[in-house]
DNA sequence: TCTGGGGTCCTAGGACCC
DNA sequence: TCTGGGGTCCTAGGACCC
């Protein structure tokens, strides 16, 4: 466990750097990295925030997750194409592929970065960084950050130094000299809230808290507290796990393109996202205990409530049933843009149960279990409840999932 | 028509029990 | 007439990540 070498490899720009190079692979003329441009959502469905941006657009202050809006007010004349995220995915999984030529011991820890642990290896790190690094660059058509260090945690900041195409080591002899003078809220898990609560106590470097006592930080953030304070010394010491962890919650949420007003079509957006939760908590063999509602309303106040059932549930209009009870009892009657529903306390499908509540669902779970089969076959939209028809609301709602919808593209990359 | 979607983990406070 | 003190379960909300 001493001293093993751990590799952090990150797509600069993810969603922006697969658009381009999947544009000039078809015959643009453009690269959009040279350009201010963004990977944004569509405003007229009221999912206008930056995705990704190119680095000209950053020298616009232009960040992750603002409004396109107000991007433009920054850059007006600046490029934005729509997400394609089956293509994303299969880009992601073309470097991952690479990646084990490298080594086994591979963690993919989101869409664009993976952590790779090349301990006990016969070539130089530092050689087989930069390999991997090019070959990417030609291979792929894009470019990565790879951060080297004896843990996923140094390694992981250590690839968020100079971007594009860079690879950069953060070992603990390093900590005082490149990571220790930064401000506090490039460490991982120091989000805008705690940067904030940090300032107001005279602590602005990740020096400054890695210096701080450690039990007066217990004391004053207790255990993310700690967390963060073990980060900030370096200490960080989880293993590279090929298997993605359990799934503990299953979600989907939509914001509409218009404000929601009445009970009627409140309930027929629930309808909807019961369909996709309960569609994706069949497919993992899964059922959940717990049925939680999130709502937004027009001002962006949001407010939660939930259920814990006595029996585990997969069926969707079991799950729909209690959503609606939710809603009713939370709703205040305020314009509503965004719904949600989550299914957590999981577990699996795949023991014997005998309930009464069992036999009365078990028509449900049929009907549920024969209409997956028809929409996975023939798409999600080849069967719909009626409710739906002329409603100007989706049958099946939610997330990223409906974009595998599309065909899929005979992948370049 | 400014502000997405999918997750994980933690804490506070109330109910309830002994 | 001064009101303990654990422990567990449940719910709501908040913080963070990509």
């Amino acid at each position: 466990m001493e001293s093993r070498i751990i590799f952090h490899i990150d797509v600069n720009s993810a969603y922006l750097s697969w658009e381009a190079a999947y544009r000039l692979q078809h015959g643009s003329p453009i690269d959009l990295r040279e350009i201010p441009s963004i990977v944004g959502g569509d405003q007229t469905k009221r999912h206008g925030i930056v995705l990704a941006k190119s680095i000209p657009a950053k020298k616009f202050n232009i960040i992750t997750g603002e409004s396109i809006h107000s991007a433009l007010q920054k850059c007006p004349n600046l490029t934005i194409v729509p997400p394609s995220y089956s293509r994303y995915m299969e880009a992601s999984e073309a470097m991952v592929d690479m990646l084990r030529d490298y080594s086994p011991y591979i963690q993919r820890y989101s869409i664009d970065e993976v952590f790779l642990d090349y301990s006990n290896m016969r070539k130089c790190y530092m050689e087989v960084a930069h390999e991997i690094r090019e070959r990417i660059h030609k291979e792929l058509g894009f470019t990565v950050n790879i951060g080297i260090s004896h843990n996923k945690l140094l390694a992981k900041i250590a690839s968020d130094f100079k971007k594009p195409n860079m690879v950069h080591t953060l070992f603990p002899h390093e900590i005082r000299e490149k990571m220790w003078p930064l401000p506090v809220e490039d460490l991982f898990m120091v989000g805008s809230r705690t940067k904030k609560k940090l300032n107001s106590r005279g602590i602005y470097t990740i020096g400054d808290l890695a210096n701080t006592d450690r039990d007066y930080i217990y004391s004053w953030l207790k255990k993310p507290g700690l967390l963060i304070w073990s980060y900030a010394n370096g200490i960080e010491s989880s293993p590279v796990s090929n298997l993605p962890p359990p799934v503990k919650s299953v979600g989907n949420s939509s914001t509409m393109p218009f404000d929601v007003d009445n009970k009627k079509e409140a309930h027929l957006v629930l309808l909807g996202i019961s369909e996709m939760v309960g569609m994706r908590i069949r497919d993992l063999g899964q059922r959940a205990r717990v049925v939680s509602v999130s709502i937004k309303t027009h001002d962006f106040f949001s407010y939660s409530h939930q259920r814990k059932l006595d029996t585990p549930t997969s069926s969707t209009n079991t799950i729909y049933g209690i959503a609606r009870k939710l809603f009713d009892e939370m709703w205040q009657g305020e314009a509503l843009r965004q719904f949600s529903i989550s299914l957590s306390e999981l577990s699996s499908d795949d023991f014997f149960q005998l309930s009464l509540t069992d036999l009365i669902n078990e028509k449900d779970e049929i009907l549920d279990k024969t209409i997956d089969k028809l929409r996975y076959k023939f798409g999600y939209n080849s069967v719909i409840r009626s409710s739906f028809l002329h409603s100007g609301i989706s049958p099946i709602i939610g997330g990223v999932i409906m974009e595998e919808e599309y065909p899929m593209m005979s992948s370049k990359f």
